[in-house]
DNA sequence: CCGAGGAATGGAAACGGTACCAGAATGCCT
DNA sequence: AGGCATTCTGGTACCGTTTCCATTCCTCGG
């Protein structure tokens, strides 16, 4: 592997030259350039990634810390922010967060100026001890899905999301709407969270009631998902719609209703919350989010900030947008 | 920002000490390395990777190269890469291949030393020079998702997956069978043209006739399939069963024909490729691979052959399994 | 009691770049 | 022709580690 020296001495020439050659200093003559490029062409050399970030003292990469990377959403923004990325050439680390336990640790070894130039929150609900971390932190790191204070985030209205979907319902007409499905376990407050007091303010807006089985909390898995939409099914009263607290919900509760008998929309309304590809194909209402533009967002800024002032707050919401298909639709039996 | 000079200063011992506590070298005293602790844990330090990886010559991260992460299938794989990889207190660089133009430069410059310890090429195919080139790389690679001579590999028998989907439908009395839809466009040859390979194998060894028609060919993308889907349900003649190249076709094949009043699996059989989570739920007939664990095995792969002798070459074929659900069943009129 | 050998330690060289500084070359003006 | 500014260039210090070599300090056997 070729040095920096080496050219330098093949090309007749002292390494600071060719260091302003890579750097496209103005300070470098036509003549000298041209030579200096014809041997790095030849000898193939490319500059060691290790050596200019000691020397510049950043490392040539953005990091992403990504919260359960299972869900298409998370590869949704993701795609966004390595898009934007390798247009400006940067590569970045992924990092994915599973245990809530020690991510604290993983962030703060993760964040730092050795390891990445920038980092990308997704998905991500730190403490308050953790955000007071990462405002001081010495790398710029923008939040994407979730408004932290102090720190550049791109966001949505997830509680005015999820007031827009139950809202959807009511004016159908449905009168008993339920919703799944929330997980309580996550630290601070929770998109799901947000969406789901949207979803009580607008039940209680129009005067419904909401019955404690009727809103269901668990894991974000199918398994739980299916439960609780059998659970739903199985009371004596059960709900005429529900409002998925995401589109991965409402894919299952809609196939675990028709499995039983169960009619989409006739029998049971569903709407689901982030418009996945793959929802407009289901004939799925929803309430739509820019996944994809929230990740590609997300990195503009990011490396705006690193350019710019990286230490100047962001803030960036998103519109969101309700979309009805064919999964919703007026109860049985209405006028 | 600390340095390793600081905590040797403030621990009143040399730099060579601290660096020997760090990597957790015999040769220091415990009261020594009792006292270095001590000060490195009240600063807080913690090296720099930069410094480090110049020093070793090598930087410590894993680099994966995806082509087209858009797919819910490379997000699995991507996940055992990711698991692994942290086990064992790696990151990884993730890039994505995009435009099968310049894929080689971006490979070329990301698997350097200097860039990553090793890398994961996730569903590429590369040419042959690009195979040549890999061969020969400074840092060990493994492909996932293809079999590539000279290159560790983990991989499985797409031929045979794409006969054994064949041969189940043909069990189930079947004669007119289509496939849907493999992509021309890439390098070398793809899974799903094998899978292809394997489709019309079984269907001559069976004495049946693949009709023009009833390949389809184009970008893997839902319009493409939805179209694909209509085309063959248009013909005079048209299938009665189909064999996706994978799930997230089948997926698509079943909604279009659904759409227009074409019962699967009572009027068509549909069965898809990678049983992906949400083929359970559907009810969706597939040939099952095993998608988190090719990329666990490939990152385990990896980090063996970085300890032992990275110019090894191992192949591991994955099993692959035939699961049958309610998307396939005999045609109508069958006895 | 002394020398040998091993354990523990400090310090300098090396990794491959960047950036600054000093000096050389060039051009222009008087 | 000489002086001076401007453009260009070479060399070196430095980034923060690891690694190796030299040195000191023990311990143990003769």
């Amino acid at each position: 592997m070729s040095t920096i020296s080496d050219v330098a001495e093949r090309a007749g020439v002292g390494v600071g030259t060719v260091s302003r050659v890579l750097n496209e200093s103005p300070l470098v003559s036509d003549r000298t350039r041209a030579r200096v490029l014809a041997i790095i062409d030849e000898m193939n050399y490319r500059p060691s990634f290790l050596a200019r970030g000691l020397s510049t003292g950043t490392a040539g990469v953005l990091a992403a810390v990504v919260q359960r990377m299972t869900t298409p959403s998370a590869l949704q923004r993701l795609r966004g922010i390595l898009d934007v990325a390798s247009e400006s050439g940067f590569d970045v680390i992924l990092h994915n967060v599973s245990s809530v336990d020690d991510y604290r640790d993983q962030v703060r070894d993760l964040l730092r100026p050795d390891r990445c130039a920038g980092g990308l929150l997704v998905s991500i609900q730190p403490d308050d001890d953790a955000v007071s971390m990462l405002t001081g932190n010495a790398v710029p790191v923008v939040s994407i899905d979730g408004q932290l204070p102090g720190i550049s985030s791109i966001y949505i209205d997830d509680e005015r999301g999820g007031r827009m979907a139950t809202e959807h319902l009511i004016e159908l007409g449905h009168e008993r709407i339920a919703f799944v499905l929330d997980w309580e376990d996550s630290i601070g407050f929770s998109p799901t969270a947000k969406r789901r007091t949207g979803y009580r303010k607008a039940m209680a807006d129009a005067g419904l009631e909401v019955p404690d089985d009727y809103v269901k909390v668990g894991p974000h898995q199918h398994p739980v998902t299916l439960a609780a939409t059998n659970e739903l099914l199985d009371l004596d009263e059960p709900p005429t719609a529900v409002v998925a607290a995401a589109d991965s919900h409402a894919m299952v509760i809609a196939q675990a209703a028709q499995a039983r008998g169960v009619r989409v929309p006739e029998d049971l309304s569903v709407i689901g919350f982030d418009d996945l590809e793959i929802a407009e194909h289901l004939g799925l209402s929803t309430i739509r989010q820019p996944l994809y533009e929230s990740g590609a967002r997300g990195a503009r800024i990011l490396l705006d900030l690193m350019q710019t002032d990286p230490r100047s707050v962001i803030y960036d919401e998103l519109p969101i947008e309700m979309v009805s298909r064919s999964s919703s639709a007026p109860p049985r039996g209405s006028r």
